[in-house]
DNA sequence: CTGAAAGCGCTTACAG
DNA sequence: CTGAAAGCGCTTACAG
């Protein structure tokens, strides 16, 4: 076993001090050509590497940055993931994870022990528990502390921070004109409750464009599940008790569930019944029929929220209080589960 | 803006030493209660906490596990993450998550990035281009610096650290056999180059139940894919020009991408065909029909993956050399795409 | 051109 | 009971 190497081990064998050693290795004009070179070659002998914990310390910054998302068993947020972290390998920064599970102390927990120091700045989304107490004192503090912070998807108004997003309300509509577009009249929405941020804003969207088209509100449409585990139940008593042309879920999981609970009774897809899904991910792509859906580029979100929270970690500027948010587009992605 | 507070400022405040505050906020009976309360009051007042960069200096320790895998979007990586997470977290670690994307170089590059003091232990799966390569140099390296690493699913016999594996052999050998004993013959296989260590084994397993049956092996239903992306092509051509009664996946894109080419020609599964695959993962429960698997228990990988290094890194001992191999046990989860 | 000193934020053995 | 000193591994302004 060789432990890793430190500059005072290699001041001692070359008897010079360590400072001569360090402003060697950074290349000093200081130093000269002969020392500087000696010791550069004993340091790669060795293979010295700078303790990245050191180099922390002393530079006030640890080049890492902290994720904190309620679940990573879930495609978006693993897409989201691998989009920040394409970008901050690019500019040399790691990754360091937390899973809330949905918890609000899992969060505030997980969100205090990486502000003391283990990270520079933090990208995150919202715990459901977060969302529903609407209590942000931790992110708040964090802030308070000159830390930068990304929200994205499951962000709130009342944090003043930067944010990346997609026009949760836009996309609603839009899918949901889409289907009105296509003849369909009784359009039926599968939602979260209302104090997901996004389940919320979805369902504004679909409500809009039915305002909009002069068709009334039909609120047996509207589901609001709490628990997608059992969402089975409330779904099948939609399917049971209505007659609907089309439906719009604000994720896959409920589309494929509605899918094979319309097909086990017969309906035809997309013939009897069109099905639209926010989020585009596995399911939706292998699923029989495949889905139409809202893809939401976790990819690109992900590398967005990266370089807005490397960018202000860099601007060496006391902070500028002008917090962005950024769109980022979606579009719809047309498959079996609706007619052409 | 309320920069965090550190010892020395409260020392400063309260007109003490740094050392009186240190030694009271840590319950010292070497300081008198008086001055501990004094210590302790004005340390909650003003929120302190220990900087963990400070602390990871001080005690060479810096309680973070480094997990390094191919990918994250991928289902059973992400529940092996969140499986060590898991554990983690029990136990006072964060986790900082690099990924290879499955090149051999980005792999390196991240692993000495996070040797150089970022992390105590590496929790790690091999990339393919590593598994080619069969250069584990970096890997070496690490372990001889005396910093323990776990592998899992995608390891090398050639490095001796602790492992945690299934038996793909077995449960391969078991799959097949489930497929026999269902009165099947012609069993064909889609698995992986054999580089890939996984894809070996279960190829193996595949063969060793047909020899012990005394069933002919038949080449060209051994279907070795190296692209995952472009799988359809080789696929169709097995369903072009042969009959088959089964297939055996070893992953579940394989799996239902033969099940969608299938059923577009009007094969019935499990009617004319069955369909088990390996890695039991959101598509294999969401497909229609849904797919018999063998599962993989990712968390459970995870959770062991972490004790191992944890237990490794809290072993105040120099090093045991006794490597351990753990195997997770798997299980056949029957559902729709083979006969009952 | 080289090195001693101070400092990042903390802990702890040792004096007093 | 309190505090000065040394040290974790590094950098850099400052002397010499």
């Amino acid at each position: 076993m060789r432990r890793k190497v430190t500059l005072k081990q290699i001041a001692k064998e070359l008897d010079v001090s360590i400072s001569t050693v360090s402003k060697s290795l950074r290349d000093s004009p200081e130093i000269s050509e002969d020392t500087r070179l000696k010791v550069q070659a004993f340091a790669k002998l060795y293979n010295y590497k700078p303790n990245n914990i050191a180099l922390s310390l002393k530079n006030k910054k640890t080049k890492t940055i902290g994720i904190i998302i309620p679940e990573i068993v879930h495609h978006f947020f693993a897409t989201v993931i691998s989009g920040i972290e394409q970008v901050a390998n690019e500019c040399g920064y790691n990754v360091i994870v937390c899973l809330s599970d949905e918890s609000f102390d899992k969060e505030v927990i997980n969100m205090e022990m990486l502000a003391n120091g283990s990270t520079d700045g933090f990208i995150m989304s919202l715990s459901k528990e977060t969302q529903q107490k609407k209590d942000f004192h931790h992110l708040q503090e964090v802030i308070n502390q000159g830390m930068p912070v990304v929200l994205f998807d499951r962000i709130s108004n009342d944090i003043l921070c930067d944010k990346v997003i997609i026009d949760d309300q836009l996309a609603a509509y839009e899918a949901t004109n889409f289907l009105i577009s296509k003849g369909l009249k009784k359009i039926a929405l599968l939602t979260t409750v209302d104090y997901v941020s996004v389940g919320k804003l979805r369902t504004d969207g679909y409500l809009n464009v039915l305002h909009d088209h002069g068709i009334e509100v039909d609120e047996s449409l509207i589901i609001r599940i709490e628990d997608t585990e059992h969402c089975d139940e409330k779904i099948n008593e939609l399917l049971e008790n209505q007659s609907i042309d089309a439906i719009l879920a604000v994720n896959e999981l409920f589309a494929v569930t509605a899918i094979k609970l319309a097909m086990s009774k017969g309906i035809k897809i997309p013939e009897d019944l069109s099905v639209v899904a926010f989020t585009d991910g596995i399911i939706s792509k292998y699923s029989t029929p495949t889905i139409t859906t809202i893809s939401q580029n976790g990819i690109k979100m992900g590398r967005k929220a990266a370089e807005m929270l490397i960018k202000r970690l860099e601007l060496e500027d006391e902070e500028d209080e002008h917090y962005k948010t950024e769109i980022i587009e979606t579009n719809l992605i047309i498959r079996e589960s609706t007619k052409s």
